[in-house]
This record gives structure tokens, sequence and C-alpha cells, in this order.
RNA sequence: GGCGAGGUAGCUCAGUUGGUUAGAGCGCAGGAUUCAUAACCCUGAGGUCAGGGGUUCAACUCCCCUCCUCGCUACCA
């Protein structure tokens, strides 16, 4: 369907999940371009929805609640009502923001999970799962803490390691304990839910990869691709899970389980737009089932799989529904160089941003757009941030909005002079008005938010060449008529810029306009050089822009500094002690110097070292998870210690018949345990 | 290891289906100017397009290999 053919816009921003606060790694990663995609067809006259809202459900915040010894719905309602508030300051324009918590989107999702399972769609599977007999239910990953069998951390969680970052299956984890009750968790059968996606593969590959192959961006079609080309295929993944925060399962036999998270998230969107349609008394289906309706999820690369294979798929199998026309997720931002981070607390917040910036929205959509991580990851820094408000937003935008409404000031009393005789230079500066705003749509039409703000810089740079060139300051002294056709244009310059910016700055179009007396004016308006009456009085001007100061920004460093020492100090804690043990215990372990005979690398294995080792007692074959930090000839001939009597384990097809010790410095580095002089192999060590 | 995304000027990034001397902004160096928040405007320096092969009349662009970064995924007993 051609652009022009679609009747209305769903338009989509990632649900943010509620257990902490907005930062500039989300703004960058959907809600700054969803904003600006939207505000353009607004100011099209499109029909559109814009809709969003609080992903509230899910463990992470059930375990949140508890650490904070309050319930998740009191979680839940904090980081709503704060992410709500951030983003109407910061002028992301919802249309209607929601969250999954609301009855209507339990009813929706409820509704979705039964026609799907009444149509049979659901794979029911009995799998083992930890259960805490105490607290009477099932663990989560999350529920479940112990030991990482990769690098010793004890407070693994039953997903992944924090400390090593592998991931991780419940049951992989050594001494598991259940962090409700602090007991050894029993497995325990358990029935679950779990869509097909298998069936799905070819359906999703042609209209992946066949039907969108050049319109959806590289990065996506990628991802996809891996997941849909996969040696295996696509998992059945399970629809449901046993908590008791979330949807419960509308289904008999159920009891105690919840939808999962991901299966009620994206449907969220859904609910959002009922409520809104509610509320303001209109139909909702229409966004969400006419063919003729263009919907567009915005979303962080983290979320591609769920809204590119899971959610078209239950869309598809529901019925009824139309899928998204593009998904155009960006990539990852990072923050001076270093991952963002909520645990680490490697973010610019956004309601800090708010406080400490007061009337700079705009400076920072404009640096999140302008670097915005359309096709790779990028690199936010405050210098950067300093240098692109000073030498762009000051000295090109700002700078050519007061010289206009300044000089008209000066030489006319702010009244709009009116147009003359027009010269080349004229006519070219009025062909470049009509042209920029058809360049800049076609951008954004194509999602590619920064070059079309590069445009618009282009445009601001247009503006004060025409002012260099003909210069006002000049012909006024013996021309007056000339210099009202020259303020004239640069007048409508100006009134133009603040119509195509206004996507990407609002809150600087709404000042521009306001200083015109302008108001209502749409991109339709834009490319017209008569958007201020001859005669009509302007107000005086106001600076769009401050300078920011090094000091401003370099307080902003210093704080991230010190974020980076308080880490590495918490980093540089040694290990708490473990439990204690008896001396039976100990005594069970039979730890022997070994001499190791060869090394070699694994193949098909990036860490994995196959040893053969003397213990004295025999030749022992090991694997060991070493290949990044040694070298095989680093090993060969050396004596080591090892644990030689602890049970053989496959991997890879060849059974390790121990595990050679190691100490992990704080830097995760490894280091060989030596005796100090050579010693015979097969001494045990006690 | 498998899959995916990247590696282009000092910095941040564009380069759409292979087609002349590879672009922009910032920064830097000159110049011009003074209406404007010492801002604007003009000019210039700078790149073996990660490296190596190949296809082609022609390769940043297509193919193969290697190296590096990031993401997902598997093996650290």
């Amino acid at each position: 369907m051609k652009p022009s053919e679609f009747k209305r816009y769903t338009v989509t921003a990632a649900l943010p999940y509620a257990n902490g606060p907005l930062h500039i790694g989300h703004l960058a990663g959907c809600y700054i371009p969803a904003d600006i995609y939207v505000r353009y067809l607004r100011s099209q006259g499109r029909d559109v929805a814009f809709v969003g809202g609080s992903d509230e459900h899910g463990v992470a915040i059930t375990i949140k609640a508890r650490k904070e010894g309050i319930s998740p719905q009191e979680v839940v309602d904090r980081y709503h009502e704060l992410m709500k508030k951030s983003f109407e300051e910061f002028g992301i324009s919802f249309d209607h923001y929601s969250r999954t918590s609301a009855k209507i989107h339990h009813e929706t999702a409820s509704g979705f999970f039964r026609d799907l399972y009444d149509k049979g769609e659901f794979l029911e599977q009995t799998t083992e799962q930890y259960f805490d007999e105490e607290a009477g239910q099932f663990l989560a990953d999350r529920y479940i803490e112990g030991t990482c069998p990769k690098c010793g951390n004890e407070h693994a969680y039953g997903d992944q390691c924090e400390r090593c970052g592998s991931s991780l299956s419940p049951t992989e984890l050594i001494n598991p304990k259940s962090k409700l009750s602090g007991n050894t968790p029993v497995l325990k059968e358990t029935k679950h839910w779990f869509l097909d996606l298998a069936k799905y593969t070819d359906f999703l590959k042609n209209w992946i990869l066949v039907e969108h192959a050049h319109d959806w961006k590289n990065n996506v079609l990628g991802q996809c691709r891996s997941w849909l080309e996969a040696g295996d295929g696509l998992q059945a993944r399970s629809m449901t899970r046993d908590m008791d925060w979330g949807i419960p399962v509308p289904v008999e036999g159920a009891e105690g389980k919840v939808l999962y998270v991901w299966f009620d998230a994206p449907i969220g969107y859904i609910s959002s737009t009922k409520e809104w349609a509610a509320a303001k008394g209109f139909d909702w289906e229409p966004y969400w089932k006419s063919e003729d309706t263009k919907l567009v999820h915005f979303i962080g690369k983290d979320n591609i799989v769920f809204h590119c294979i899971v959610f078209p798929a239950i869309l598809k199998t529901h019925g009824g529904y139309v899928l998204p026309d593009n998904v155009p997720a960006n990539e990852f931002l990072n923050l001076e160089g270093d991952k963002i981070s909520t645990s680490r607390n490697w973010a610019v917040w956004l309601h800090e941003y708010l406080e400490q910036f007061p009337e700079k929205q705009d400076v920072l959509r404009y640096v999140l757009t302008a670097n915005a991580p359309e096709t790779k990851d990028n690199d936010f820094t405050w210098k950067d941030f300093q240098s692109r408000n000073n030498s762009e937003l000051v000295a090109i935008y700002g700078n050519f909005v007061n010289r206009a409404v300044v000089l008209t000031h000066k030489f006319f009393d702010g009244n709009v002079p009116g147009l003359g005789i027009l010269y080349d230079l004229d006519k070219d500066a009025l062909e470049a008005l009509k042209s920029f705003p058809e360049k800049i749509a076609a951008s954004i039409e194509r999602y590619r938010f920064r070059e079309a703000l590069s445009f618009v810089m282009d445009f601001a740079r247009t503006g004060n060449k025409y002012l260099a060139e003909t210069e006002p300051w000049k012909t006024i002294k013996d021309d007056k008529e000339r210099t009202g056709t020259i303020l004239n244009i640069a007048l409508n310059f100006a009134a133009n810029l603040a119509i195509v910016a206004e996507p990407f700055l609002p809150f600087t179009s709404a000042k521009i306009f306001g200083m015109f007396g302008l108001k209502g004016l749409k991109w339709e308006d834009a490319g017209s050089h008569e958007l201020l009456q001859t005669g009509q009085q302007i107000f005086e001007a106001a600076l769009l822009f401050d300078k920011i100061e090094d000091a401003t920004v370099e307080a902003q460093i210093q704080k991230l500094m010190d974020t980076k020492k308080q880490n590495e100090i918490a980093n540089a804690e040694a290990e708490p002690m473990k439990d204690i043990i008896t001396y039976e215990d100990f005594a069970k372990l039979d730890m022997r110097v070994v001499k190791v005979l060869t090394a070699e690398p694994m193949p098909k294995s990036k860490k994995l070292l196959r040893l053969t080792v003397d213990t004295g007692l025999g030749v022992k074959t090991v694997l060991s998870g070493v290949a990044e930090h040694f070298k095989p000839e680093d090993l060969i001939g050396k004596q080591v210690t090892m644990l030689i009597n602890l049970a053989p384990r496959k991997m890879m097809g060849i059974d390790s018949e121990g595990m050679i010790l190691m100490a992990e410095d704080r830097d995760g580095s490894l280091r060989l345990l030596q005796p100090n002089t050579p010693t015979s192999e097969g001494s045990t060590i006690s």
C-alpha cells in the first residue's frame, strides 16, 4: 500500500518497564523517533493514534517489591507516575499513555489468550520447575539464587549470573536456594502453554524477508533473519508463567499462573488504543483492524524478536488485525563510552535532566536525534551535547531567527515589511524555502530522522547565508524598500523553519510562533513565503537557546566519574564468605597437585581447552574453560591444583573428569594455583 | 564456534540499485564581516574507505579470506 492510500496511522512506542526511571537510552531508542514521526503526521493532518503505556508485569517487578518491602502494585504505581510525568514534560506527545495493570488491558490480553486457546493454538507441555514448598509456589528463574557454575559467584540468579554475565538455567545452579524462604527448592511438575512459533516460520519468512526486504531497516531484517534462519528454527515459547503477579491465565486448571509478560505487553498497545478511544467516544477498531491503517512500532533493538516474530504471529493467528507496516528499531545508545546500565547507575536520567536543565527539552531532543543510533550503536557524551548546543542550536538556528527578528525591530519597529522587487538571490532563497520541507518530509517518511534533522539545520544555514549575502544592515542606509524585501523573506524563512522543525524541537517552534503571533500552522503551509502578513507586528526577540558553559557539562561528567568510582569500590569488595561447613564437608573434596601433560584448544569452542593431566593415580582428561585466559603452551608441563573426585561431566561429547582450580581476580582474570616448589604428582591438598 | 550488525577525515557520522576528482557537521588553519548569544559567511588542509585476494571497462559498493568492535546463542564440573 502506498503512503497516500493509508487512511490512518497507529503508532506505538515500546512500553517502558515500570521498575526504574527513564533514561536517555530509552529516549534515543524509541520515544523521540516515535514522537517526531507522529508530530510530523499530525502536522500533515493525518489521522494518527500514538499509544503507549507502562509495562507493569513480570518477575523483575516482584523482586524489586520484595527487596523494598512493598507490594508490586506500589512499585509500578511509583514508576508509572514518574514515567508518565517525565514523558509529558519532555514533550513525548502520546495520544494516550496507559498501563498494563489497567482493567481493560487484563480483559484484552485475557481475551487474546482465550481466543488462541480455543483455537487449539497452544502446545501444552509439562516440565519440571523449582518449587518452594514453604512458600507454596513455583519459582521464577530470578527467584532462585545459587552458586554460578561458571565463576563461582554465590549470588547468581536462575537465568543469569550478573558477575560473569553468563546465561544460566535454574537447574545449572549449584546449591540453589529460594529467595522467598531461603530453602532449597524441589523440582516439581508444572503445565504451561507454548506458542508453537515454528508453525509460522514460512509465513514470517515471506512476510518479513520477502515482502519487507526493501522497506525495513537493515539491522531489523538481520535480526529477523538470524531467528528465522537459525539452524534449529524457531523454538516454541511458553506464554505462561507460575506467578501471582500478572494477568491470570484464563483457562481451567491454570490457578497460580499468569500470562508471560511478553505475551501481554504488546497487546498493551491495543488496550491503550481502546482506552483512548473510549475516553474520546469513538471506535478503536479501525486503528487495529482496518486494512488501510498503517501500524508502526518504534522499539529498541532488544525488542525486535517480540515485535517482528512473536506479536505478529499472535495477531495473525487471532486474525482480523493488521500487521505492522514497519518496525524501525534503533540500536543502542552508550554513555561516555560505556553501556547504559540502570543497576550500575550509568545513565542520564530523564527526570533528573528535566530538573537540572529546565526549559531545555529541545536541546536533549536535538542531540539525541542528531546522534541517534539509527544504524549502529552510538555514544552520548556531554562534550558532544555542549558542542551541538553551542555551535548548532545557538550559533546556527537560534542565531538566524534572532537576527531576522532583531533586524526587523531595528529597521521597521517590529512591523513585517512587504516584498519588493526580487533579485536572483531572493528567488534562490524562495526556491530553497519551497524545497526544504519536501526533503525533510521525505526523510521522515523513511524513518531517517537524523538526516531529516540535518536538513532542518541546513535550512537554517541557508537563512544565515541569505542574510550574509544580502546584507540588510548595509542596504538600510540607502534603500529601505530593498531592506524590507530581505527581511520579509528572512522572517518567512524563520516561520517556515518553525513548521518543519516542530516535530524535532516542539518547544522552540512554539516560541517562534509566539514571537510571530502565529498559530495553527501545519505542514501544508510550509514552503509558502506569505506566512507573515505585511504590516503585522511581531514581538521582541527572545533567545531560543542559551550557551551551555564548560562548568555545566563538567559537573555532569564529574557526576558520572563519581558513579564510576562508586562502582569500582563496590566491585573491589571481596566476595562475602560462604556458609560455614563442617570438616566432613571439606574432607569430601579430593584435591591434588597434578601436572598438565597436554593442552589443546577444543575445536568449535571459544572458551574450552582440552587438557590431559597426570594425577599420580593415572591420566585424566579435563575440559577447562580457560581458553580466553591461557594459551595451551602456558599450561603444558605446569603443575597445577585440581579437584579430582568431581563427578565426570560430558561437554561437547567428551567427559571432563575433574576441575582445575583457579584464582579469579576482581577483574575476572584467572591465575593458576601452583605449589611454590615442584611437588610430586598426586600429592594431596589439605 | 554459529548467526546478525558494524569497521569511511582528528571527532561524530552520511554514502540508496557498482559509474567521473569519496561527502556533511564539529574541531583546526586562513580570509571576509559586524545585523546577531565573538555568533554568522567564504576558502583551505586531512582519508591505501580495517587488511589481503578475486570478479569487472569500472569496487567504499559484489564474492572469498583474515583482523577488530557490538548483540543474540552454545560449550567454562
